[in-house]
DNA sequence: TTTACGTTGTACTT
DNA sequence: AAGTACAACGTAAA
């Protein structure tokens, strides 16, 4: 007997390699696409503006072309264990498919919502694409522990073999004998939010940079591909945090939502590089791809993985809390350029490199301001259009030395690091044109600027642009000082002599660094 | 128990 | 552009 069938849309905002939705397309004769609004996920705190504009213009494409395969999607309001009992009844459904989805919350909703639709006689079937692999499985070739280190992600990636191959598209053929039952006033009920309608102010929003959607993330995604020598010499540390245009794919909204295939990304990449001289992970675009499948095992293996407390492979560090510095740093006014221009861009466009967000994380938490890194996560998640719970709490653990990265005598420069790859400060200039008559040698500190140039600059530091809240050189000294004593204090796992031998080590890593130096000739 | 290594530090020297 | 001191961590493999 044929089903009829709900697809819930949640993450996989796409059609292109969608097994659960192709699981819904067979043997159906009544389709109906949902996505549910959830007050718990998207309540006016957690997401930003950006970010709901993404995923509205996402969800239009996703309806755009439902369209044109004779069906729509139906966006719904409420908690979906409230709202799911009601459309089963309503739409007598037989069949209930979603993509899996590895977040803490989702796995209890899940659950949640499959007891529910069992009550109801309702068939539940969920597929894994979201990632490249099974992450359980991961973990199970582990020994049931995530790995935590790149090198050991790898060795097991080799015994699962390259990631599946994505599926294609559902296409008129598949909904030969499918209907989806709306009517006239399906916008009325149904219909996709505005941001009026959200509580958020339209008029706020600057240009939109990268709009959401699956025809546009396949298009980004062709575009790019067409670069053969640039993806095949890519190599993520090379690339800038503070250039004009974005130095890499900014792909990575499209992939947070599901707009594009993690799959699909990969196995096109797979496409370049063939027959060609290519990076390799960690540092290639496959190697991108394969950093987020690490913290995705990650947050499934390790629990409490968006928390310090609880968290049994997170350094337990005594943060400091300071209102007055986090707001600071949230708002842009740390007096500090490069930081207060990373974080203008945040707020604006939705979207920074990598190494802008290694900047102001290190800047936050171990660097200078001495503050939780829970709390820059919080702040990431509101505004970055990539904010993804497992990648965003995976690398402020990383970026604050609590775990994964541990050299936290490896400090960046609030100054320094920025003028590595922007000399003349120009990516300052842009987001703080307040700046821009600085001259390039005071650009990246305007507080050392003699008071007749900033006169001639317009702009005096300590009125019209504040005074750096801290002295880097000064505290950063003191925080790596703090930090070892955290260190010292993390429970050890293996018992070991402690003090003995540290005389004698201190003169040995000359030697080894000496025989490592040598051995690495290129 | 020891050793090698770790996607992406800074500041100074050669 | 490449080398070196700085002060020095944990994980995983040998």
């Amino acid at each position: 007997m044929a089903h009829t069938c709900i697809h819930w849309f949640r993450k996989g905002l796409r059609l292109h390699d969608n097994p659960a939705l192709m699981a819904a397309l067979r043997d159906c004769k009544e389709i109906y696409p949902v996505f549910i609004l959830d007050p718990y996920l998207h309540n006016n705190t957690c997401v930003g503006i950006n970010r709901w504009r993404f995923l509205i213009g996402a969800l239009k494409d996703l309806d755009c072309s439902l369209k044109k395969l004779n069906s729509r999607l139906f966006v719904l309001r409420g908690k979906p264990e409230d709202v799911f009992p009601k459309l089963f009844n309503e739409w007598k459904i037989t069949k209930l498919t979603y993509e899996y989805d590895s977040e803490p919350y989702s796995l209890s909703r899940d659950k949640r919502v499959t007891t529910l639709a069992k009550e109801h006689d309702v068939e539940v079937i969920y597929k894994i694409s979201h990632t490249l692999y099974d992450i359980e499985r991961i973990i199970e070739e582990n020994n049931g522990k995530a790995p935590l280190t790149y090198n050991r992600m790898q060795a097991l990636l080799k015994t699962l073999g390259p990631p599946k191959r994505p599926i294609s598209a559902p296409t008129m053929e598949h909904m030969e004998d499918v209907k989806t039952p709306y009517s006239e006033n399906h916008e009325k009920k149904y219909g996709i939010p505005t941001l009026d309608e959200l509580g958020q102010d339209a008029t706020a929003l600057g240009e939109e940079m990268f709009p959401g959607g699956e025809q546009e993330a396949l298009r980004r995604l062709d575009e790019h591909m067409t670069r053969t020598g640039w993806i095949c010499s890519f190599e993520k540390p090379q690339t800038s945090p503070n250039s004009l245009s974005p130095s890499t794919t900014v792909l990575s909204p499209y992939v947070t939502f599901g707009c594009l295939s993690a799959r699909t990304f990969w196995w096109r990449l797979t496409e370049v590089y063939q027959g060609r001289k290519h990076s390799d992970p960690p540092v290639s675009l496959h190697g991108q791809l394969l950093w987020r499948e690490f913290f995705y095992t990650a947050s499934l293996g390790i629990p409490n993985f968006n928390k310090m407390e609880g968290n049994p492979v997170c350094t337990q560090v005594d943060w400091d809390t300071n209102p007055e510095y986090l707001a600071a740093w949230r708002e842009a006014r740390t007096g500090f350029p490069f930081i207060d221009a990373i974080m203008t861009q945040l707020r604006q466009e939705g979207w920074i490199h990598h190494l802008a967000r290694h900047a102001v994380a290190c800047f936050l938490t171990r660097g200078d301001l001495w503050i939780n890194w829970e709390e820059g996560q919080k702040v990431f998640e509101e505004l970055l259009l990539d904010g993804d719970w497992a990648l965003n709490a995976g690398n402020w653990q990383w970026l604050s030395a609590s775990t994964f990265f541990h050299q936290f005598f490896r400090v960046y420069s609030p100054v320094a690091f920025g003028k590595k790859t922007d000399k003349n400060g120009d990516y300052i200039k842009k987001y703080l044109p307040l700046l821009k008559k600085f001259p390039a040698q005071y650009i990246y500190e305007p507080w050392k600027a003699p008071p007749s140039i900033q006169q001639a600059a317009g702009c005096i530091v300590g009125k019209d642009y504040p005074r750096p809240i801290v002295e880097h050189e000064v505290i950063s000294k003191k925080n790596i000082q703090k930090m070892k004593l955290a260190y010292a204090k993390r429970p050890k796992s293996t018992a070991e002599s402690p003090s003995k031998k540290q005389g004698v080590k201190r003169k040995a890593p000359s030697v080894v660094d000496m025989l490592k130096k040598k051995s690495k000739v290129k």
